[in-house]
Parts: structure tokens; sequence; C-alpha cells
RNA sequence: GCUGACGUAGCUCAAUUGGCAGAGCACCUGAUUUGUAAUCAGGAGGUUGCGAGUUCGAUUCUCGCCGUCAGCUCCA
């Protein structure tokens, strides 16, 4: 058999011509000893392949060490592989499954009879190092089907998996030392790459993701290259913890759950404030361009049927039941849309009034699987700053700019940064491929023209639509979706909306699904954890606690408190009798802005002492006037925390 | 819904092998009148999530239910 020859093209733009299946190996170490020894593995035209993996294409030719952040991902993998080794190690009997390496680390899936407890995790982990320390290569073998077979033929996960390849793959198997796994690969060179990794936790997967089959083990576990940067990922972690809304919510008394109503929160009247903060603001944004309407909460399942819900998404809805029909025919609503359409197309509308933008914030039902409730960010009731825009489809363009750019400055305001995701038509859906072209190409190309970058998601758009998703990166570079811009051809077909045109024909509209927040109950949760608590002063439930020094000037206090309460400034008394440190500490506990102290000085002087949220004794004695002005004038600019008032 | 863990006073947590359920904070009362992150003393507060079972005896062991958490699935 002849051997192809293949050209790599490496970087400075040399050219190595070599037989295919020479390994990645061979061709490294033929441009430099010093480079196979950085090297972790080799991307060909992108491709990440492993050192042992023979070259089969011609490409454009990179080695990637460490500093390549694709490395992370090969050290990681093997990483699963090590931790498998470990497990088998221990527990001969566990079957295995899949071990990938994901976004913040690697996770393996085992089927065990005894689920594996934390006291296993530290065995395993102890393990791990050395089979780390013992130095296995990791030796890839390509074997057929039948060699395969007989291999794994004590792990029926793995010849399940065996059993989809096609004849024509390559198949691989990859073993360090004792443990022997059917993988594509890319590994690094051997066990001992594996330095600086963690054991993080347990908890059950289903096998391929189906619910309907076994529930595997799954151990998840994160690796680096440098123990620097394992500390700071554990130290993010730990972070997030202490910036827990759940927790937080507590703390500063902001909202809780009773078992009685699962997904429900209740807002206590701080929490309220909040809220209320948060919702004046997007009226305010919406005064002009939109229309706040409100819509009922209870309808009749036609309404869903034309929806096109009533297929898909009944199991999700709460049904009621109607004493007359005896049937549960009724529903609490879980999204605001159709009630929008039966609003549009209540009315005549003309071609000139286009686009319409109707917004409802009513409280909306989903019957999450209990299983997914969590805090504020999976919950069964919620509402939404929800919008949908009825326009002409020569409109497309300009309104996803706008209300990308509405959206954009909206996050902006909170000092939080979007990513745009850009999803195309998923596998179930609703709508002629006609219709879904459409749709996709205009809100595309609407997309482009503003520029921004985006990544592009195939499959994962709404069924009745393609969508640009607005994901937030928190103060600690956690991603949260919550915006979203989606484009709908199919409910002006189902709800027959129509406007007059110019030429006084009936023309169909197009939808454009908006919300900017997601939910106001996920979007504060994500507030709570940005802020860490300590919220801008236009949020804070409460913006000032003014602290008489003693009871003798209980009455000036109160006094500025009612002047303070009287231009709508949210403060409070707290003239209990208690030490003014006990108050002052009871203050900065609940991350109030504002604290102003009136003692002999300020109260002949008409004074405030002032002091700042985190900022310590460090005090701004000021007029009255020019402290209310002071906190008027940021609750109107809606000034952003001072940085470090929320690392109190 | 599934797998696992958990559920003790308003909150955060204790309570050997099954043997009278404790602390700190918060709360109430009194003293103290306080100058920028916890004044002192006293008091009250729990059918140990709910319901069964085993046992002389259950916070502790078993089962069922409810809820919470970590995930899976799903998703605003």
């Amino acid at each position: 058999m002849a051997t192809e020859t293949i050209q790599l093209v490496l970087p400075n733009g040399a050219t190595r011509d070599v037989p295919a299946g020479t390994p990645a190996r061979d061709v490294v170490a033929s441009i430099g000893p010093g480079l196979l020894k950085a090297a972790i593995a080799v991307a060909v035209d992108g491709e990440v392949q492993d050192l042992a993996t023979p070259l089969r294409k011609s490409g454009a030719f990179v080695v990637l060490k460490e500093s390549d952040p694709r490395s992370l991902a090969v050290l990681r993998h093997s990483g699963a592989h090590i931790l498998a080794t470990a497990v088998r190690r221990l527990r001969p009997e566990a079957n295995i499954g899949f071990g990938p390496s994901i976004d913040d680390g690697f996770y393996y899936d085992f089927e065990v009879d005894k689920p594996f407890t934390p006291e296993d995790l530290e065995a395993f982990e102890a393990e791990m190092v050395k089979v780390a320390a013992e130095k296995y290569p990791f030796e890839r073998a390509e074997v057929s089907k039948a060699e395969g077979e007989k291999l794994f033929v004590d792990d029926p996960l793995k010849l399940e998996r065996l059993a989809e390849l096609g004849d024509d793959e390559v198949i691989s198997t990859y073993t360090d030392g004792p443990f022997v796994d059917l993988c594509r690969g890319p590994h690094v060179p051997d066990t001992s790459y594996l330095r600086h990794f963690k054991l993080l936790s347990t908890a059950g997967a289903y096998w391929r993701g189906d619910e309907r089959r076994q529930m595997l083990q799954r151990i998840y576990a994160t690796a680096f290259w440098k123990k620097d940067d394992l500390d700071a990922h554990l130290h993010r972690l730990s972070e997030a913890r202490r910036r827990d809304h759940r927790v937080l919510g507590k703390q500063l008394d902001l909202f809780h759950f009773f078992p009685v109503a699962p997904g429900a929160a209740f807002w206590t009247e701080r929490g309220t404030h909040l809220w209320n903060a948060l919702e004046g603001f997007v009226r305010e944004r919406q005064q002009d361009a939109f229309s706040e309407i409100r819509t009922p909460l209870l309808y009749n399942k036609t309404l869903w049927e034309q929806s096109g819900h009533w297929g898909k998404y009944r199991e999700n809805m709460f049904l009621v039941l109607d004493k007359e029909s005896g049937e549960h025919d009724m529903s609490l609503k879980p999204m605001n849309c159709p009630s929008h359409h039966l609003y549009f197309a209540a009315h005549k509308h003309s071609y000139r009034e286009l686009p319409v933008r109707y917004v409802t914030f009513d409280p909306l039902h989903r019957n999450e699987l209990s299983g997914a409730l969590s805090g504020l960010t999976r919950v069964r009731q919620f509402s939404q700053d929800d919008c949908h825009v009825y326009l002409r489809e020569d409109q497309i363009a300009g309104e996803v700019q706008f209300l990308m750019d509405f959206i954009l400055s909206y996050y902006e305001t909170f000092g939080l940064v979007a990513k745009l995701k850009f999803a195309t038509r998923p596998p179930e859906r609703i709508g002629s491929d006609d219709l879904w072209d459409r749709a996709e190409s205009s809100l595309r190309a609407a997309l482009d023209q503003t520029g921004r970058e985006y990544e592009l998601k195939e499959g994962d758009g709404a069924f009745y639509g393609p969508k640009i998703d607005f994901d937030v990166l928190d103060s600690i570079g956690r991603a949260w979706q919550i915006g979203t811009i989606q484009l709908d051809y199919n409910a002006p077909e189902r709800f027959d909306l129509e406007y007059t045109g110019e030429d006084n024909a009936a023309h169909r509209p197009v939808v454009i699904h908006r919300a900017v927040s997601g939910s106001f109950e996920r979007f504060i949760a994500i507030l709570i954890e940005h802020f860490a608590g300590a919220f801008p002063v236009w949020l804070s439930p409460e913006q000032v606690r003014v602290l008489p020094i003693a009871d003798d000037f209980a009455p000036q206090a109160r006094e500025v408190t009612a002047k303070l309460r009287a231009v709508g400034i949210r403060a409070h008394l707290d003239s209990r009798n208690e030490t003014l440190n006990y108050r002052i500490r009871e203050a900065e506990t609940m991350k109030t802005p504002y604290m102003a102290v009136i003692g002999k000085r300020e109260a002949e002087a008409g004074t405030l002492a002032v002091r700042e949220r985190g900022q310590g004794k460090k005090q701004d004695v000021i007029s009255v006037d020019a402290f209310i002005a002071r906190v008027l004038e940021e609750t109107r600019t809606r000034v952003l925390p001072t940085p470090g008032a929320s690392d109190a």
C-alpha cells in the first residue's frame, strides 16, 4: 500500500511533508526537542489531537503548550481518565460511562450499586495523586470493532457506545497503567501532567442524559496547570457561596419561601422596595415607546390550543378545574404572548402605527419539576418584563437595533456586561421551513447590521422562532441568560393577526418577543449576587438610616427622617436604646448605603454626620439639605456603588 | 420527576453506642444615655418538618409523605 504524504504548515510558514499516519509527536520532535517537552497536544486546522495520534490530514499545524487555552481541556479529559483509574482500583465493580472535560473542569460517570460518599471522594482523590505519580503514559491504540467488544466485554455502557460507531470509524482506546477506556482522545502524554486538581462533588446523572435510562453516579472535578489557577477557581467558588442570593436574601430580609408554596417567593417589605425600584426603572424606561397593559391570569384552553402551547407545554401549566364543564380546561398563563396577541387582534391597526409594543408585568406560573426549583432563579411563579412588538417585515432590522440598544443600556445601568447568542431552529418546532428561513435570515441580518459579536447556537431557538439571547456576566464572571429577542412568524398566522397597509389591504405583521430582565425574580437574584447585597442607592431597600446618638437627639432625628421620607427617600429612624456602635454595626450588616448620625453638634448646627456603607469611620458632616440633594441626585442618576463597598 | 445528602428555637449551629434537647445571635424586661461595626443583667422561646413502625424508651433506627440542597432532565 503506497503511503500518502500530507503537508503541514507551521505558524512561521515553513512546511513539513510527512507520510500520513506519522504520530504528531515525531513532527513536534523534528521541530525541536524543547518544544516536544513543552508540547501538550497539537492542532491541525484547529482540530485538537494529541501527540500519540497519527496525523491523517494536511493543514495548519500548531503545537499547543500549557499557555494555549485549548490544552486545558486536554488535561482535564486526561484527569477524567485518571479519576476512572483511581475509582476502578478502589471499586473494581464500577462500570464506566463517559468522562469528558467541561467548562470549569471535568466529570466521569460510573454505574455502581452503592453511591459514592464524601469519604469515597477523598479516597479517590488520594488514589489519583498516586496514579499521577506513577506516571503512566497515555497509550493510544486503534482497534477493530470486534477487538473493542472483547476489550470492553465487562463494561456494558462502553459496549453500547461501541455498537453505535460506524464500521468505517477509527475506534481508539487509551490505556494509562491498569485502565483502558474507549476514547477518541486527546490526552496529555502521561498521568504525571495532572498535578493541580480537586474532586468537587458527586451527583446522580442519567445515562446518556435520558431520564428513562438508569441513573449513574457522576463525580465532578476540576484541574488546572497552575496551582494559582486552581486556588483562584476554588476561591471563585467560595466567593459564589458568600454571595449566594438565598443566603443574602435571608440576611438582608428580602424574601423567603414557605413549604406550602414551593417555588413562589414571599417578598418582605424590604424586598418589595427593591422590586418596586426595579420595576419603576423598567416602567420609566418604557414610558415613551411602549404601551403597558394588564391582562388576565386565567384562560380557557382554547387559547392555548390556538397558540400551540396546549400540545407541547400542557405538562408545565397549572390547570384549573372549571366548575361548569367539570374539566381542567382553564390554565394559569405560563407566558404573556397569547394574551398580547389576542389584545392586538381585537383592534384594527394601520401600518402607520407599527411597531406597537405591549408590555405586561403580570405574574406567570409554570409547573416546574420539584427537583428543578432553586431559590429565586428557578421558581414556579415569576414576573417578566415581557414585551411583544407587532411590526412590518421591513421594520425588523430597525426594531432589533432599537431593542438591542434598549437592553444593553439597561444592563449598563447595573454595571452588567452582556454576551450575545444567536439561536436557530430547534428540532421540535412549529411552522414551515420557509417561514423559518425568512425568520432566521432577517434576524441574523439585523444582528449583523449592529456590528456586535455573537455566538451561534444552532438548534437552540424557541419552538416558534429564532432568537437572540443575552447572557449577562456577574461580578465574578458567571454567565446568566436573561434577556431575549425572539422573532416569530408563527404566532401571527395562528392568531390571524393583521394590519391595514398603505394599499388598504390586510397584511400579516411579524411578532418580536422581548424580555430584558428575564424574570424579575431571577434578575433580582443576579443583582443580589452581583452587588453582594450592597445595592446602589437607587435600588437599596433602605437608603438611609438615621441614628441619634442619644435619646436627647431623637426629636431632631425624627424630624430629619420625616424630611427625608417626604421627598421619597427610603429612610428609617433607629432610636432604640442601644449603643451607637451597635446600631452602626447593624446598619452596616444590612448594607444600608447611608447612616446619618445626629449628636449634639449636628443638632445645634442643623447638620448630619454622614457615614457611607463600607467606608468605615470616615464621615462627612453636611447640612440636611445638602444630604437630601445628594441622595436624590444619586437616586436619579442611578450611581453605581463605589468599588469595594460590597467587600465588607 | 430521577439519584444522593439534609431538615433541631426567628437565624446559625451543638447534643457519646437509642436514655430529661443546648449555645450564640435575634426577641422581651430592667439598668445604662451611649460620637461611628456587638454595654451589662435577667427572662421567654422547641410534640426535634409531618405521619406511621421497631423499642421499656426515638432528635438518633426503619418506612412513607412534604420541603431544601448538589446534580440530571428542563428552562425565564
